[in-house]
DNA sequence: AAATTATTAAGCAAAAAAGCCAAAAATATT
DNA sequence: AATATTTTTGGCTTTTTTGCTTAATAATTT
């Protein structure tokens, strides 16, 4: 397991956007599963999946409290690196705005 | 396509480490396939493909010259991204060597 | 135009991931 | 202990992705 691995499974854990919006939503607001789904309106069952999976890719960190389960992002460099794929597309859609512009 | 579809896609792009092995080799010289490959040290014909992915992807720009094809990032905003993924794979091992600490 | 070098595409089997619904497990409450 | 709420897991099919080798295409050189 080198350092392109780990890189690389990084970003298989981040490739997909359920999991993404709930990256969003709990950068936002620490949560519990079920009001979660509900805020992101997704249904349950997946969020918690996607959730799980966060979790044990180290992302997220969870506490029981009573029957609910509390999520969190175990860093907020994980908003940062969100924060960087945004610019990257944003450039790519300016770029595809550049060369329309000039295709006239 | 909403903005969590965008940022699966790009990470999804980034998700495979031959990908990533190229990224970080295209950061530090642009250069053609056949030359990436054995800098590298991985197949050809794999190099090219995962090339033109990036390429679709908008990672990539590339230009021909002569029977050689010369590959270089799109955007520098990559090689953030990357150390971002890297800062985060950083603070985990550090986690992890906390817990174990911990644990004695 | 034949040979050489460089790049890309085709095709296919194996593995991994997504998506979904229903069921089970954990905890709290009555 | 029965019920209600929240969370997790199982089982299933369908899609995607990987990894590979061989073949095709592009351009250059002789």
């Amino acid at each position: 397991m080198d350092k392109y691995d780990l890189i690389a499974e990084l970003f298989k854990n981040l490739s997909n956007p359920l999991r993404i919006k709930i990256l969003y939503a709990l950068g936002k607001k620490n949560t519990t599963v079920c009001n979660l789904a509900q805020i992101i309106n997704e249904n349950q069952p997946q969020v918690s999946r996607a959730l799980s999976l966060l979790k044990d890719a180290g992302l997220l960190i969870c506490e029981r409290k009573g029957n609910k389960v509390c999520y969190k992002l175990s860093s907020y460099k994980i908003i940062d690196i969100l924060n960087s794929a945004n610019e990257i597309i944003k450039q790519q859609s300016y770029n595809i705005f550049q060369i329309l512009k000039k295709e006239k």
